[in-house]
DNA sequence: CATGAATGAGAATTCATTCAT
DNA sequence: CATGAATGAATTCTCATTCAT
């Protein structure tokens, strides 16, 4: 069983060709995360999807944690994006939140794999470090609005409110979105009822 | 040849010693999915680790899964136990409040494997379906503490409202387990907070 | 996982190496078939005698069955040579049907299980489908003696008198095959006899 | 694996019930092999099916292949009772090989188990020998039969000529048996003729 | 004795990963 | 370098058979 287990890429893809591979191998990692789930998913079947050959799947990520690692690294990125574009000119909180709010639910909703990895890389030891850097940029997001809006606390305070807006934001839109409409959307319309009253504590 | 997957036992241990047998499995499968996680989880494993001959787990459970099934069972028994004893008379909602939730972080916390088979649940296909019924109890309990303080939403609300309690309860302490003990406590304040600022939206 | 158990190989071996790798796997199935009997076969035992590793097998055949069943392919296409050589040019029907059944004998006699697969073929639900398969050039080859000479029979009685004469033929010499030298003899002289006699009810 | 294998019983059953016992494990063997062949066959689901406790049965028989050997047995006996029925008085030997042949089609279409037992039994090395007992009785009518008639060959030509008949009926009655009605009624005529034919050599 | 429970050995099948061409 | 082939080590699950009560 992998010894030290690197996670990092075996080499940069330097050629615009090599870096479509990787993606078109983070891609199916994606696709296959949603359709098939982590435990059913394998390197051949990523490479297959893919369309690229096992070797060379290989050639680019040490082991099969690593493609994970990879992948949700380019999330935290797409994220990251996201979050700018979003974070913008509101500025009244509330509605600051609510479009933010809006914002990350719609991620985790429509960037494949997302809800799949996050749960599998709590699921899997050899990735458990990831597990917390996978919503870094929305936590970021978070602390940095109550900053802004001089909420005086702590910054290892700060951090917490953060990640138990964020966490919690993720685990509700997770079973959001494999409930049926009508629950789904009760579910959404609640969560954003707490974190608003949660933050209204801080913020108000 | 596996056909459709049961999750249900295979036959009903009659005699005390294979109640035993069947136990020991389930403490097993909890210890080790809290020392090395769902993925690396194999029946095998459990059975050496209880003590048992592999065929006699596969006499009991016709599947690896239904292990877990029967796991999450006797935690959501153990749960509705639980959440009996804590229940009891709060006249403050508060106050109720307030013990309810140290006992469900309680739970999470002490029960062996619950918070990594809650993960695993999700993030395993042929479990799925048992997500829901796994923080059962402890969601009718915030459902019909609701109902008894006259929380005047429908029921399918009431539903959403408790689930969003509860998921975002177990996510919380899910991180705040395996963080620093300071960083642990403001976790769980900042969760409480979350908790009673919401409710308090409905109860005030 | 097992889905509906195709019987067809995986992916079809391009290089030289790998049509040698499963040509060495269908003579180690057929050489097992001889020495130890379909019940002991086991797709570790076939990997083993064929010196290929049992994941290898797996790669080329999607289960135990589909090995048997490549065989069994692999076998008719040679009775099919076979019979082709033989046929020739005997313008007496009688010695054609000698040299005919000779050359069948010689046939099960000496390829490699042959009857072994025969019997496995009809002992093993799966493969049931196979059974007629696994004699068909031969009865072809009655079938079209019998319109070669004219026989004044419908194709359904053609096809019946045909099957009658390879399958009774095949478990003659199937007995034959286990029997003493002297036994043999005489149960395959009989054999001839008993169908010369059928057949010249017809062509006489 | 077993070694030397006795297929003998344990012990005769002497009590009626103990019979009763053995004679229901040998039903229950034999349904199933119709129903699941004798490749899924397993001891456990033969006991469940006979409504007796594993352990009992392996207070009767040494193993499983005992079990098959009994059956076997049995079915011989009951064939030997059968054809001393059928023997009867048919001066006419025409007649005498129809009738017969008839109860050998019917023995072999009705008795349970026959024709896959009949398989199993060559396709597993340690119930090999049983094989040619499987067929005996009638083996030894179709013998007499020649005798009774002052057929002029030695025993051995004589034993070769009903070796050849039963083997060939036993293989185109199982073949029929799985064909399609049309098929079947002509597989069966053909069947007849060619006895009939072969047979009139010796006879007529 | 009749029964439920237990078990060692082995079955089929898959996986992550590396090698040779 | 890209590809097909190979492989060691597991994994899930079953079986024939025996034991203890």
């Amino acid at each position: 069983m992998q010894e030290r287990a690197s996670l990092e890429l075996r080499k940069r893809p330097t050629r615009a060709r090599a870096r479509a591979t990787v993606d078109r191998i983070l891609d199916a990692a994606a696709a296959l995360l949603d359709e098939i789930g982590f435990e059913a998913l394998t390197t051949v079947r990523i490479a297959d999807r893919a369309g690229v050959n096992i070797a060379s799947l290989y050639s680019y990520f040490p082991n099969k944690y690593a493609v994970l690692s990879a992948l949700s690294d380019r999330m935290a990125e797409r994220q990251l994006a996201s979050v700018r574009r979003t974070m913008g000119d509101h500025d009244d909180w509330r509605e600051a939140l609510d479009s933010g709010l809006d914002a990350f639910v719609d991620l985790i909703l429509t960037e494949p794999g997302f809800s799949a990895l996050s749960t599998a890389l709590r699921a899997c030891p050899p990735l458990r470090t990831l597990a917390e850097r996978n919503l870094e940029p929305v936590t970021r997001l978070v602390r940095e609005g109550l900053r802004e809006r001089r909420v005086p606390v702590d910054p290892g305070s700060a951090q917490a409110i953060a990640r138990v807006v964020v966490e919690s934001g993720a685990s509700v839109v997770n079973i959001a979105r494999s409930s049926p409409p009508r629950a789904r959307e009760r579910l959404l319309r609640e969560l954003k009822l707490m974190v608003r009253s949660y933050l209204d504590h801080y913020l108000a």
